[in-house]
Formats: C-alpha cells, sequence, structure tokens
DNA sequence: TTCCTTATTGAAAAAGTTTATCAATAAGCA
DNA sequence: TGCTTATTGATAAACTTTTTCAATAAGGAA
C-alpha cells in the first residue's frame, strides 16, 4: 500500500508540501532531521514552511509511513518505513541508515525479561550501529583501524 | 568501581554539583531529563546551575556511568548505568526504567545483520517497552484494557 | 594545614529546536 | 466550477542546548 493511499484512506489530503517531503524522504538514505529536509526543500527550490516539515514528519510518524532514527551524536532523523516489523543500522561515520527485517528477532529476550521484571512488554526499540561497507572500504584504502 | 573512583582515576574532580546530581540519579527509578534534575536540586535546596547539569550529564554518559534512555513521548532522560552489559525496559503509563541484563541478547540478529548489509556491527541500542507491575495493577482494578 | 594551579562552576546571553495561533490558501468532493 | 474545511505559512512564544568568561573551589604540593 502506497503512502498516498493510506492518507487518503484515512481522511487525509495528499498537499503539495506533503508530497515534496516525501519525495525527500525516498531520495535520503541517511536519516534526516526536520532542518535538513527543510534545507532539502530550499535547494530543490520549494518554499516549504519549516513548520509544515515538522507537522508532517508527526503525521507520517504517527501513521508509521515514517520512523524515527536516534543517533547519539545528531539530531533524531527521520526515515521512510516499509511495511512489516523493520529496524535500523545506522553508520557511525557516514550516518547512512539501512533497514533490516525484524522478525522473531528478540522473542526469547522479551520472554526473559517479561518473566524476571513483571513488566507486560508492548513494544522494543532495536538499532544496531557500525560501519558500512562504503566506509569500511575508505578505512582499509587509508589504513586506519 | 565506584563513580567517584572512576573519575579520579581519569583526572576529574568530585565537585559538590557532581556529587548531587549523582545523588538525585541514584535516588530515581524514572529517566530523568536535565530540567528534572535540576528541579530536583531546587526542591533540595542545591542551588546547581542547570548548565552544570548538562555538563554533568555529558561527562558522565561518556564516561559510561549513565546511559541515555528515548522515550518517545518524552525528552530523552538520564539513568544510571551499572556496570556490564545492560538495557532498560520503559513504562509507558508511569516511565519508570528498570535494567535488565543483555548478556547475548542479540548475537544470533547482530549476525545475520552483518551478513545481510555487510554492516560491520559494533554497538546497538536495545529498549523495551511496556507496563510496569504497579500500573498493570492501576489499569486492572480500574478495569481499563 | 596552607598555598597554588587549574578544572569546574554560575550567570548571562546566544543559538537552536519545537509548539501554538490564526488568517489565508488549496485539496478533494459534489 | 464552486464549496467546505483540512492544511499551510507567518509570526510569535516556549523550550532546550551550547557558548563564553570571570569567579570559585578541588586537590596536590609544600
Ligand atoms: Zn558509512
Ligand atoms: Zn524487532
Ligand atoms: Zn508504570
Ligand atoms: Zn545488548
Amino acid at each position: 500500500m502506497d503512502w498516498k493511499n493510506t492518507m487518503t484512506r484515512l481522511g487525509y489530503r495528499i498537499s503539495e508540501p506533503r508530497k515534496k517531503i516525501m519525495e525527500v524522504l525516498e531520495g535520503a538514505e541517511v536519516a534526516l532531521s526536520p532542518q535538513q529536509i527543510h534545507q532539502q526543500l530550499e535547494h530543490k527550490g520549494f518554499d516549504i514552511g519549516l513548520v509544515s516539515v515538522y507537522r508532517t514528519l508527526d503525521l507520517l510518524t504517527s501513521l508509521e509511513l515514517v520512523t524515527v532514527v536516534y543517533d547519539p551524536e545528531r539530531n533524531p532523523g527521520y526515515v521512510l518505513s516499509s511495511t512489516g516489523h523493520h529496524h535500523h543500522i545506522i553508520c557511525q561515520k557516514c550516518h547512512k541508515a539501512m533497514e533490516f527485517s525484524g522478525t522473531d528477532d528478540i522473542e526469547e529476550l522479551i520472554h526473559r525479561v517479561e518473566a524476571e521484571t513483571s513488566f507486560q512488554v508492548r513494544d522494543h526499540l532495536l538499532q544496531l550501529f557500525g560501519i558500512c561497507p562504503e566506509c569500511l572500504n575508505t578505512l582499509n584504502d587509508r589504513g586506519d583501524k
């Protein structure tokens, strides 16, 4: 299901700002902050208010069409989310965000923690951090560690 | 190893503000934002600048003496980290943060993702969200879902 | 203990991020 | 094509975080 269908089905309008913002997200392989998205829009010549970027991201996030990614060294970033259970791995060098499927990833752990803590687990946040293949090459070429 | 030893060993001083801030963190079972910590200090009659709270938290975090916890509905919070590999489970109702040990939690997953993505995994962020035992009781008493 | 060096603090301001308000605009339907 | 109303942009306010720098105090040396 395409994002336009999802939004239409739920009674939201497909406005120009929303289209442009989605285009930016679709073209990004790095998680982008509201400011970064706003800047990219400016570069492309679209005069869309930063406030609308915030509002659109909030909406898209609540509809689970985009996902928030936490990167300790940056502001929270937004990436397109595909359907299903997914998480992200983020490059600590170039901050590229890549998705991986999350099926059954931590079932056992969740059961163990429920038993240990008596919490009822309802959701989880899982992200991996590391070095992407491209950055690994750069590091190797330079002989860095 | 006690936090004072760690800091002394690394050449940092054990100042009053740092002691007070650690006391607040030691007494907290909820992840606290810089502002919340500052308010608790005020209540206790300690006149410590908010700026020092920020600085101290940054330092403690960099030394891995405290851990940042992400809660989608709140500002990032800080909790004391004990030694070893740990993660946190956060109550979506009262925001209590509880630690659980993370040994071997996602070894397999990491290997799978490394194979799939060619990333070299170096770190991970894992948090569980749910309802704590106390809040579960409250919900049951009230007959809420 | 007292003195000295310098890491650390507090105050104030600046910078940056996010939310609120409301009239003007435009999306989508009839 | 016109109507209804969700959405936008502009502005301002609120809130969070960082910077700067002189004054203070932690902790080692005497
Ligand atoms: Zn990279
Ligand atoms: Zn998962
Ligand atoms: Zn609770
Ligand atoms: Zn772990």
